[in-house]
DNA sequence: AAAATTTACGCAACCGTTTGTGTTTACTTT
DNA sequence: AAAGTAAACACAAACGGTTGCGTAAATTTT
């Protein structure tokens, strides 16, 4: 009691890196994402930053530029600053997942989160493109559009095959065929956007409609579209992914924009985290959370 | 020799955080930011990173969302996590500065980046925003225009009040005369924009240009004088600051806008706190950097 | 008031490095 | 081959907490 007192009298403060050392634990987890330009990410991490603050868990970051080898170092260097646990959005690139595996030797829990590896034992928090596409599709086809093209991602990013999967799943519905050279895949790069629009455009049936895989791409869809003398919402109707908050003032937005709630799943996979982080030895059953997708309209339409 | 080769062997590594311990050291640098999702910030934590990263130190994150009381929270936190230097950029509001001042009893020091506060004795990177303005302004009156509007930020902002200072200057370069009930403030929401947008359109003199405070303020403004149904680039002409790389999709793009480098600003400010960590007894002499902003015309002008 | 119980505190050991000193081994030099 | 020098390693102390144990002090019980 004494010293309870005492201490306080000479304003003593605990050294938490001695604290970290002795309790084999940082209260730090790391976020490895891609690109903190776009606003996807920049919001997932709002919802992780909240949600580990509230238990006093600080956040380090790193952006892998969506380079694999950076991802890696990445990784390697979080391993080495002893994060707790690490919160995941892999690269477009990303094929070889052993840096992940390795964290398994050192007892640092991983959840994916949107973008995510194709593996099965992982825990992840990933939002279902095949609904909000089914919906964006649909609108379409009730629009009276035949002929729906689709700029899709990289072919192996689980988004991609989503999208095409609801794609595919509205024509059914409605009992219409599917056409698969009406979905191109960019890069999505400018350059990579263009060159399936032209594809599209170039298509022996006269394309109404693009589902552009999200709203970067779908704008330079736009812009190619208008290069070619094609009058938006007239020659061509857009509907992509992301709903950017900026999409108001943009020339041409889309009619309408799949919402895929970066920040509830940057919410839900800290939520996940810490929970496997207080249990650390029931780390055998899987957490595998998806979030649908939802469509939400264009403000005026 | 043999003990390497036997460390080799065994697969040993060092453990970190003991060195850490030991070092008195964490090799992490803490980021303190307004908000994320803004374009500038996302960009200067990028030239933050890459620079860090370079040196081995990681980056810790903290948003305080535009709230002083979570700044000082934030940094409570990142001097307990012993971060070895801070990176920060104020909120907008920030009037007492005594977090920061604490922080100098830990020997934990401090780089201001951008939104600086106003202090002698601190070390800052921060844009100029007198020398862009001053071309915006020039570039205007060039054009033809005699009546210029600007709806500049929070008053006590430095950054506000550079702009002010660059207009006049312009006006003073050609021997005109300054009218200041043609600056008016917006507190950057929107609302606060339709506002002093109002305001200048109900201006006795007819306004035929726009300085606006960013390009998020310019859209805005934008929106409120369609709705006024004036015509863009005809009635009325718009330049703003920062130079979003999302403007070629907008609308109506201001036809130029202030370039304030955030990248490069992130990589100095880094850079500096790396060698105030370097070396940690110089503290006394404080780096003051100041970048000139810079007009960058939209593509196609 | 003596015994039993609770609370407070002092003392060591430990976490995994770094640093410094001392000792041994190996290699050079004459 | 003896002496001198260099390299390699072993050992202890320290960083600043936590944990557990033993003892002293304070409190409660009978």
């Amino acid at each position: 009691m004494q010293v309870q007192a005492l201490a306080k009298e000479l304003h003593y403060e605990p050294n938490q890196t001695a604290i970290f050392f002795q309790q084999k634990k940082t209260f730090t987890i790391g976020i490895v994402l891609p690109e903190l330009s776009e606003a996807f990410f920049s919001a997932a991490i709002s919802g992780i930053e909240d949600t580990a603050n509230k238990h006093n868990y600080m956040v380090l970051l790193g952006q892998s530029h969506d380079d694999e080898s950076r991802e890696k170092k990445i990784v390697e260097i979080m391993k080495n600053h002893r994060v707790d646990g690490l919160l995941v959005s892999i690269t477009k690139n990303t094929a070889d997942y052993s840096h992940f595996e390795m964290l398994k030797h050192y007892d640092i829990p991983v959840v994916f989160f949107d973008r995510i590896p194709n593996l099965t034992d992982i825990h992840y928090v990933a939002c279902n493109m095949q609904s909000g596409t089914l919906q964006a599709v649909s609108l379409l086809l009730e629009q009276g559009h035949r002929v729906i093209g689709m700029i899709n991602g990289p072919e192996k990013l689980i988004a991609s095959q989503q999208r095409t999967s609801g794609y595919q799943q509205a024509l059914q519905k409605r009992r219409l065929k599917f056409d698969a050279s009406l979905v191109v895949s960019s890069d999505l790069t400018k350059e990579g956007t263009r060159v399936a629009m032209q594809q599209l455009l170039a298509h022996k049936r006269k394309v109404t409609a693009v589902v552009a895989f999200n709203d970067y791409v779908s704008q330079d869809a736009v812009q190619y579209a208008l290069e070619q003398h094609l009058e938006i919402n007239k020659d061509i109707t857009f509907v992509s992914y992301a709903n950017l908050p900026l999409s108001s003032y943009m020339a041409y937005p889309p009619i309408a924009s799949v919402e895929q709630y970066p920040y509830q799943q940057g919410q839900k996979a800290t939520e996940i985290l810490l929970e496997l982080l207080a249990a650390p030895d029931k780390t055998d059953t899987f957490h595998k959370i998806t979030l649908d997708s939802r469509l939400v309209l264009a403000p005026g339409r």
